[in-house]
DNA sequence: AGTTTGAGTGTACGGACGTGCACTGATCGT
DNA sequence: ACGATCAGTGCACGTCCGTACACTCAAACT
C-alpha cells in the first residue's frame, strides 16, 4: 500500500488549494468558477464536491492557511531583540522575505481583503485585527512604553500594520524589478521609524 | 424636441455608470457581466456596445469620475489654512464627508485597486501616485519644512496616504454603526498627528 | 420632403457555468 | 473473503454568458 485512502484524499484537497491559489494570483475569488479549479487540479468538476462545499468554503480554508504562514512572519519578527537599534530594519527584512516566499499566500490576503465574499472579507479583517493585537501586546515589552495606555497601544499597532500591508502590496506590485522594491523597502524603512519617533515624541506630551 | 438626441445618448451612458457602481457595491468589476449591467439599467445587452467596448472599459470611466470627486475632497482639504493647529482635525472631517457623501465612488476605488482588471489597477494606481504628488507639494506650505528633500516629502506623503486610505475603508465598513465610525475617526486623528510629529523630529536630526 | 444616422430591439448561437444522479473501483473494517 | 465506504467518473439538465446579425424608428442633416 504506498498511499492511504486519507493520504490520498489529503494530496487532492493540496491540489485544489495550489490550484486556487494559482488561479487566484491573477484574479479574484469571485470570479473563480468551480469548474476552473477542477481542470486545472486535473479532476472533473463534481468531485470538487468531495472537498468543499463551494468556492466560498476553499476561499475560508485559504485564509486559514494564509494566516498561518503570517503568524509565521510575525514570530520570526518576534525574534529580534526588541531595541529600537534593530527593530526597524530586522522587521522590514523579515516581510520582504515572508513576501517573496509566501507570496502567493500574501497576494490571495491583499485582493480577498477586499474584494472576496463577505465572510472570506470578515475573516481576514478579524484575523487582522488579532494581528495588531499582537503587535500591541509586543510593543509593551520596547523600553520606554511603561506608560501608554491600551488605546494609544491599540492607535500604534494599527497604523503600523496598515503601513506595513501597504508595503506588501507595493512589493508585490514591483515583483521582478529588483530597482523598485530596493526603493520600497527603504521608503518602508524610513516610514516605520517616523512613526515609531512619532509615537514616542506624541506619548511623552500625554 | 423634450430631449436631444445626444442627451438621451447620455442619459443612458449615466444610467449604465450607475447601475455599475450600484452592483460592484456588493461585488467587484471582474465578476460582473455585461448583462447583469443591461438588466439593471432597463435596456437589452447588446445595447450595452453603444456606450462602451466592455466591463473594463466601463471601469477605466469609473475610475475617472471616481477620482473626479477624490480630487474635489483633496481641493476642500487644501481649502483650510496650513496650519498644524487645524489641519489634522479638517483633513480628517473632509475626508469623512466625503467618504458618506461620494460612496460608491470611494468603494469602487477601494475593491477594485486590488481586484479589478489590470488596467483598471494601474490607471487607480497611477491615480493614487498622483495624490501622493499633489499631497507632497501641499506640505511644503506648512511651516517648518523648508529643509525638507523632496524625497523625504514623497516618503511621508505616501505614508500619509496609505493611512487615509486605510482609514477610508475602515469607515466604509462600519457603515451604520455610528459609534464604531467614531472610534475610526478618532483614531485616524491621532495617527495623523503621530506622523506629523514623527516627521517633524525625524526631519530635524537630518 | 427625403435621406442618413444611430440608440435601442429581438433572436439566435455556442460555450461555460453549477449541480443532480447513477456509476466504478480501490481501500478499508469485519 | 466480503460487504461497506467513498474519492473520483461521466452524463445530462437548465441557466447565464458574450456577441453576431438583422431590425426599427425617431432625430438630425441635406
Amino acid at each position: 500500500m504506498a498511499e492511504s485512502r486519507g493520504e490520498r484524499k489529503e494530496r487532492t484537497r493540496r491540489a485544489i488549494l495550489d490550484a486556487a491559489l494559482r488561479l487566484c494570483e491573477e484574479s479574484s475569488l469571485v470570479a473563480l468558477s468551480l469548474r476552473q479549479v477542477a481542470k486545472e487540479v486535473g479532476i472533473v468538476p463534481t468531485a470538487f464536491y468531495r472537498h468543499f462545499d463551494s468556492i466560498e468554503d476553499l476561499g475560508m480554508a485559504l485564509v486559514d492557511e494564509s494566516f498561518v504562514s503570517l503568524r509565521a512572519m510575525l514570530r520570526d519578527i518576534r525574534q529580534g531583540d526588541p531595541s529600537y537599534a534593530t527593530i526597524v530594519d530586522s522587521s522590514v527584512e523579515v516581510l520582504v522575505d515572508h513576501v517573496h516566499r509566501q507570496r502567493q499566500h500574501f497576494l490571495f490576503i491583499a485582493r480577498e481583503r477586499a474584494a472576496g465574499p463577505p465572510s472570506v472579507r470578515e475573516a481576514i479583517r478579524h484575523e487582522i485585527e488579532l494581528c495588531e493585537r499582537e503587535l500591541a501586546a509586543d510593543l509593551t515589552r520596547l523600553p520606554g512604553t511603561g506608560g501608554w495606555s491600551p488605546e494609544d497601544l491599540r492607535v500604534l499597532a494599527n497604523l503600523m500594520v496598515t503601513s506595513m500591508v501597504g508595503t506588501a502590496e507595493q512589493i508585490m506590485e514591483a515583483a521582478g524589478r529588483p530597482g523598485v522594491e530596493k526603493q520600497i523597502v527603504e521608503t518602508a524603512r524610513t516610514q516605520l521609524r517616523m512613526v515609531l519617533v512619532g509615537a514616542l515624541n506624541w506619548e511623552s506630551r500625554g
